[in-house]
DNA sequence: CGACGATCTGACCAAATGGTCAAGTTCGTC
DNA sequence: GACGAACTTGACCATTTGGTCAGATCGTCG
């Protein structure tokens, strides 16, 4: 409920929470034992945010499972909704430059497979941060749709426009770009964001860096077979 | 919290709930008065869930959606969490036909295509079921694991025999089929999961029905020059 | 119509939870 | 080693929320 309201206060910067700032900074001695609780906080949040989603994760979750007491925890982060937000801009800037692969001078089949590779990195290496998005995104993004409107738009149009060079250069099929991208998001991020559906289809107890390897090669191949201009028989020559 | 806990109470079976069996059935007449209640409940149910997730969601918001009081809900779903597994089982009986589409007789290609514009439809037209299930699944599947490890992944196994029989046949390229089936799913579920998101990019205020026209154009042709074997040229006859 | 089960609902309660606070303790610096 | 800032934390509180209950009302069938 609050969660709506909450969502406009303290401006979604990206990096630290303004607190961090107005503070002693962290040089070197000084502020070293906030940067290290901070993170410890941010690491527990990431978890609990994840397996329970915002309104079911409790601060005192949060707090054990950091081995903090709850009231050390509404120190560093004076609301739950501030400390979701960090954990927020973290995953956002984990993924927001992975897209910069796509330039217009690159090989289309290279920037592709290596985009794929990236995201199925995270979701191997990271799987909550990308479940804590997806819960944000699945109920409405009540906290980043600014961010989705704005940044994030901007940067598939621009994205896109590499697509459309592409295409225009007849390296790729003619396709929407910006549904390119979602098919590129939507296959990488499921490992992730479904895992316990994966496990259980696959029949495993944890997906291991072998399952992993089978997504991409999939994907990639399914991707680049279905996006590129086919290459040998060149029927429509330049 | 108590989630994980009563995940094994009330053994989850597929229909109404267990009650609605024991008092006077609905033949006509007797009982429709439940009936009519327990569908605005479920559908009010669906709504909140979806936007909410499990434990955001309340049950006097739900009553209030409904436009019934609070006592009245409790008085037909005893607690939440049998509510939330009726909306789960009518989300699970909407999918678990779809696959059913790939038979080994059948043209590879004209059955995934219209598996692909199925569960798209569904997308469109039953957002908030495919959020339902999302919301669950991303977080650990507490109430479903079991139909998950069953019969989820028994009728995954067996339509991945349909399909390596069609690679067999020719019909489609080497690829793991069960890889194949998450990728249908992610690429189809995204369009209602990550709607806001897909919004933002686009710039739209709702989805049209021709926003899922595009979508179904460029997935199908996406899928289906990837997976199939390229049908012109035929290299390798059989 | 009268009986009886089904339905309805305001009032209530115990537990959980986000957040506060004041009294401490520790840390870095001069 | 002393001083102020940074950090720590148990106790506490107001609010929210799932669920209960007893008494009232309704619907239907004989």
């Amino acid at each position: 409920m609050a969660r709506q309201r909450d969502a406009k206060n303290t401006a979604s910067s990206g990096g630290k929470s303004p607190r961090t700032l107005t503070r002693k900074n962290n040089a070197n001695g000084r502020g070293h034992i906030r940067e290290s609780n901070e993170l410890r906080l941010l690491q527990a949040a990431e978890t609990v945010f994840a397996e329970r989603g915002f309104s079911g994760a409790t601060t005192a979750g949060i707090a054990a499972r950091a081995k903090l007491p709850k009231a050390n925890l509404h120190y560093y982060f004076r609301t739950k909704a501030e400390l979701y937000r960090a954990v927020l801009a973290n995953v956002l800037e984990l993924w927001l430059d992975e897209l910069d692969r796509f330039t217009p001078d690159r090989d289309p089949s290279e920037a592709i497979a290596e985009y794929i590779a990236a995201k199925l990195k995270w979701s191997r290496l990271r799987p909550n941060a990308s479940k804590v998005f997806a819960n944000e995104i699945l109920h409405g993004a009540p906290f980043v749709k600014p961010y989705l409107e704005r940044d994030l738009r901007r940067r598939v149009e621009d994205k896109a426009g590499v697509v459309r060079e592409w295409i225009d250069q007849g390296k790729m099929r003619p396709l929407d770009p910006r549904h390119f991208v979602f098919q590129l998001w939507a296959v990488t991020q499921h490992y992730a964001d479904f895992e316990v559906q994966v496990r259980a289809v696959l029949g495993r107890r944890r997906l291991t860096e072998r399952d992993f390897a089978d997504a991409a090669a999939n994907i990639t191949r399914l991707i680049l077979q279905g996006a590129l201009a086919s290459p040998p028989s060149g029927r429509i020559r330049k």
